[in-house]
DNA sequence: ATACTTGCAAATGATTTGCCAGTGT
DNA sequence: ACACTGGCAAATCATTTGCAAGTAT
């Protein structure tokens, strides 16, 4: 587990990949590496190492500190990538294709997946204003969603 | 110390009438609470529980403890507001008399307050993309800054 | 006098680290 | 065989909480 510095990004199409990857980087196929990935595969958004840690019918349970160093791995190999929803923990997730960024609404605590070109007008905005460059994936967006700025008398 | 749901921003003009304002809510003056007020009044940005705890020159040093619950407190009278700035510890701040919202390089790790009206064309373009209602001011805008920009291989 | 506050220790929650036994290759 | 991993306990970091002693009003 000597990898460090990201790499660049790697979309999985499928767990096997993923092993693959693994192999060609000198990583070892493990049982809980195959866990991880097989959790991450099944997530529909992110998801905390805790809730991957838990397990979840035919997927076994594993541990928690497992869980940690092997995303921080996958995370360093361009596989994961991770955001902070909140005050609470650190949500992981594949790297996709086409990239994503996130949304938070901190009244109902959703996290909406965005496809990144849809925030382009808005990092545009920024760049000329600020000259920054902005992401919104590891630091998601944060807001009220349509439906809680509807009905928020706070 | 019992106010939970935080009130409308308070821009202080001075610490006395930051004095006043806790007088005026039922909370009593006492020594710690001025301090906490006169690092907040001396720093030139938002700092860390940790770094208004230790003192400086005149200012003498208090319980951490005592600083995070005081900076709760304040909080909820609305005199002062907490960022994330990163992985790191939150950063506290005066509420100001224009509100601010916060940028942080991802790279060198600068904070820099932004008059909020800036970003309102960002904010513009965010809503009628996504309907959210964003605000940068909890959790701030991350990416790179100008400088980082131009010189980042990585 | 009495309710609000502080200090100090201990608890929490998220994440990391040390170390030795276990196992992919 | 041997370096890479996993499990488990303990350490860290930021922050909160419990409680008895101190103090503003």
């Amino acid at each position: 587990m000597t990898v460090a510095p990201h790499r660049a990004p790697i979309a999985l199409a499928s767990l096997e990949e993923g092993l693959e990857v693994l192999r060609r980087e000198g990583g070892r196929v493990t049982t809980p590496r195959r866990i991880v990935l097989e959790a991450l595969f099944a997530a529909d958004g992110p998801v905390s190492a805790e809730h991957i840690a838990q397990g979840q019918g035919e997927r076994p349970s594993l541990e928690l500190t497992s869980v940690y160093r092997n995303l921080q791995y996958l995370e360093e190999l361009g596989i994961v990538r991770h955001v902070h929803a909140g005050h609470g923990a650190g949500l992981y997730a594949l790297e996709t294709l086409t990239p994503l960024e996130y949304v938070v609404c901190e009244h109902c605590d959703r996290v909406e997946a965005i496809d990144a070109p849809r925030l382009d007008r808005a990092r545009a905005e920024i760049r000329s204003e600020l000259g920054f460059e902005v992401r919104f994936s590891h630091f998601p967006l944060v807001g009220l969603c349509p439906r809680c700025a509807a009905g928020s008398s706070r």
